[in-house]
RNA sequence: GCCCACGUAGCUCAGAUGGUAGAGCGCAUCCUUGGUAAGGAUGAGGUCACCGGUUCAAUUCCGGUCGUGGGCUCCA
């Protein structure tokens, strides 16, 4: 029987049935499209390059140096890998699962032994001569039951229970060597593509994710198709490691977190704390610009009010117990919401005042799982840059137009302007009417529209009380940071029995609307200082200058410019120590200050500074009122106000 | 919380079959006054995370606690 085969772009070849899609884009491509094909694509569908094709088929070859081949490459190397520990460890190590994932790949194994670094080398060197030894990946099909024997035989469990819960008539089996892993494929041709992996670390995973069942080891690792590309992933490895807030935190003496005061609790040291007051400072003038008011509410309340915020029956696990105060129980605040809304309730409302835009740098307390903590990036105490805006239903799409508009003007501001934008949809699980959630959820989806940024829709993502947007910001390495989140919210108005009183002299109830643009304090500065290396732009340095004197000779001339940029509010150091210049360079250019002025008889006769930068290029000297000038004008650019 | 690994000076790390420890950087003092990424000398710093057990003796072995790191959604 004759088929015919054709090509997305639209060649198409008459074949005689049954041809394997090898065989059949030899008809097609070029060689040198041939050569970098390891899959493809048959009506849309995955398969191996040996499928045998029996009708006519539309083929779109997978191509290596693509996403999907990547993928594909990845996935392999997962499957040698589990072979290479087979043949270690023997057959008393079982395979659990083993997909590729967005840099590299895991297999879950269950073994009594901890894997060790020394094993990575033994596994990787097997790896290596399973690839030279170019083995097929041969697919097969059985019926379920079959495969469940099969896999019952060999004592691997998982397999055997993916197999049950599949519930399918017939498995897809791999094999490579001798060893057969169930798998939906498809896979390269064989082995000897995966030659530049490397295995990363071993870490603890429950089976399904699930803390109930058995603990697996997963082995990471990565893979690409040639040894440049891995070496690069390896040495963007290393750079983000430098890149390290925790390490930065320390060596910049920025912040400190200590055993004995507790941990996911962090202390700003003076730098730190300047860095973030400048952030805080920036950010309310922000919201002043942007008619926002600025509130300041406590840390404690009663328990009652989380009774009737909801806290209690949703979000008691994040909450810390309860004390005693005269008898009455009062809880730290995992959130700021009752409190706005206590500001809210203190007189009787007009539509005419809304909008209502309060915000507030608001510190609250949550408790994270111990092993959740990581630096700045989750701690249990930290600050939201909090908003609520309270309106009319018709105000709503505006509103959240105007939140979109500021946030990124000041995302953009810090230097992130690379967004992923998830719009998330009703729950299973949700409060308020289907009217107002659709009605919410239009609103939110057309403010995304009309300030033209593409979004993905996360559907059944959102919170029980309202439909949200989140923005993950990409830093300057490419990886996402969840910061930004704006949420409708049906539930309070609602528990708090909240009312303005309308055009029409009767009451209603207003919209509220949660946002956060930076998350939390804490987090965005742990992404500032990966994002910039440590390298602050000046506008938010702590330190923006360092003056450095050659000699004892210009010490007076030193204390004399340091104290009048101080005074202009210049924010300056001295370091006037009996050190050579180029060791107060060294410690200056570690500091990472964007300004050293150098400081020697020249400058000092002449009234000037000579300014080196933090790429060790020099600034012809300048009068001390001209750099004056200069930083300010810098930092009013940077603020881009 | 769970699994694995780890916890030695402010930082980065050595170290011993069980006999209370060392380097570099940093810090202090002195010498050196040197124009663009480390000048030299001397010195001070440690209950070897904490608690308990075994032992003549524990930082080392055992148990516990606390903390840190990597993970715990990404469907064979």
């Amino acid at each position: 029987m004759d088929i015919v085969v054709t090509l997305q772009d639209g060649d198409s070849v008459t074949v005689a049935a049954p041809i394997s899609v090898r065989e059949a884009l030899d008809r097609l491509l070029s060689n040198k499209q041939k050569k970098r094909t390891i899959a493809a694509r048959a009506n849309g569908q995955s398969v191996d390059l040996s499928r045998m094709l029996t009708g006519d088929t539309t083929l779109e070859p997978v191509l290596i140096e693509t996403e999907e081949g990547l993928d594909i490459l990845r996935h392999s190397a997962a499957h040698v890998m589990a072979q290479a520990v087979r043949d270690i460890f023997g057959p008393e190590v079982k395979v659990a699962i083993g997909p590729a994932i967005e840099n590299g790949f895991y297999y879950d194994f269950l073994r009594n032994e901890p894997f060790s670094p020394e094993d990575f080398d033994r596994i990787e060197q097997r790896m290596l001569e399973i690839a030279e030894a170019r083995q097929p990946f041969v697919r097969s099909e059985l019926p379920g039951e079959e495969a469940v024997a099969l896999f019952e035989r060999q004592g691997e469990k998982y397999k055997v229970e993916l197999i049950r819960d599949l519930g399918a008539e017939t498995v897809s089996l791999y094999q490579i060597g001798d060893f057969t892993d169930l798998c939906r494929g498809p896979h390269l041709p064989d082995t000897s593509l995966v030659k530049a992996f490397k295995l990363l670390r071993v870490a603890g995973a429950y089976w399904r994710g699930d803390e109930k069942n058995d603990v697996l080891q997963r082995i990471y690792g990565t893979a690409f198709f040639d040894a440049k590309a891995l070496n690069k992933y390896l040495h963007d490895l290393e750079e983000a490691k430098k890149r390290d807030h925790r390490k930065l935190g320390r060596e910049l003496e920025l912040f400190t977190i200590q055993d004995h005061i507790g941990p996911g609790l962090i202390l700003w040291q003076p730098k730190g704390a300047l860095l973030r007051r400048l952030i805080e400072d920036y950010w309310k003038d922000e919201h002043y610009r942007h008619d926002y008011e600025l509130l300041y509410t406590p840390h404690i309340a009663r328990q009652d009010l989380w009774k009737t915020s909801g806290h209690l029956d949703f979000y008691s696990e994040n909450m810390y117990s309860a004390m005693d105060i005269d008898e009455v129980k009062y809880q730290l605040k995992p959130m700021n919401c009752p409190f706005h809304i206590g500001v809210y309730g203190s007189r009787k409302r007009s539509y005419r005042e809304f909008p209502l835009r309060w915000c507030e740098l608001g510190t609250v307390y949550r408790y994270e799982r111990a092993g959740a903590l990581h630096g700045l990036l989750r701690v249990r105490g930290f600050t939201q840059d909090d908003a609520h805006i309270f309106c009319r239903p018709d105000q709503l799409e505006e509103e959240i137009f105007n939140i979109l508009n500021l946030n990124l003007h000041i995302l953009q501001n810090f230097g992130f302007s690379e967004y992923d934008i998830y719009l998330s949809t009703r729950p299973e699980k949700y409060v308020g009417s289907d009217e107002n959630w659709q009605r919410a959820t239009e609103a939110l989806k057309l403010a995304l529209e009309k300030k033209g940024l593409t979004f993905m829709v996360d559907p059944g993502e959102g919170v029980f009380y309202g439909p949200k947007i989140d923005i993950k910001i990409k830093d300057v390495l490419g990886r996402a940071w969840q910061c930004s989140t704006i949420q409708v919210d049906f539930n309070l108005p609602e528990r708090f029995e909240m009312s303005y009183i309308g055009a029409d002299n009767t009451e209603h109830q207003p919209i509220m609307i949660h946002r956060a643009l930076m998350g939390s304090l804490e987090r965005f500065i742990g992404v500032l200082i990966e994002h910039y290396a440590g390298a602050f732009p000046l506008w938010f340095a702590p330190v923006q200058a360092r003056i450095l004197n050659i000699t004892d000779d210009q010490a007076d001339y030193c204390e004399q410019i340091y104290a009048q940029m101080r005074k202009a509010g210049v924010r300056i150091e001295k370091d006037l120590r009996n050190e050579k210049l180029n060791y107060k360079i060294r410690e200056a250019q570690l500091a990472k200050i964007p300004y050293m002025l150098i400081i020697g008889d020249k400058e000092k006769e002449t009234g000037s500074v000579t300014v080196r930068l933090r790429d060790g290029k020099n600034l012809p000297p300048i009068p001390v009122d001209e750099f004056i000038r200069k930083v300010a004008d810098e930092c009013r650019t940077g603020r881009g106000i």
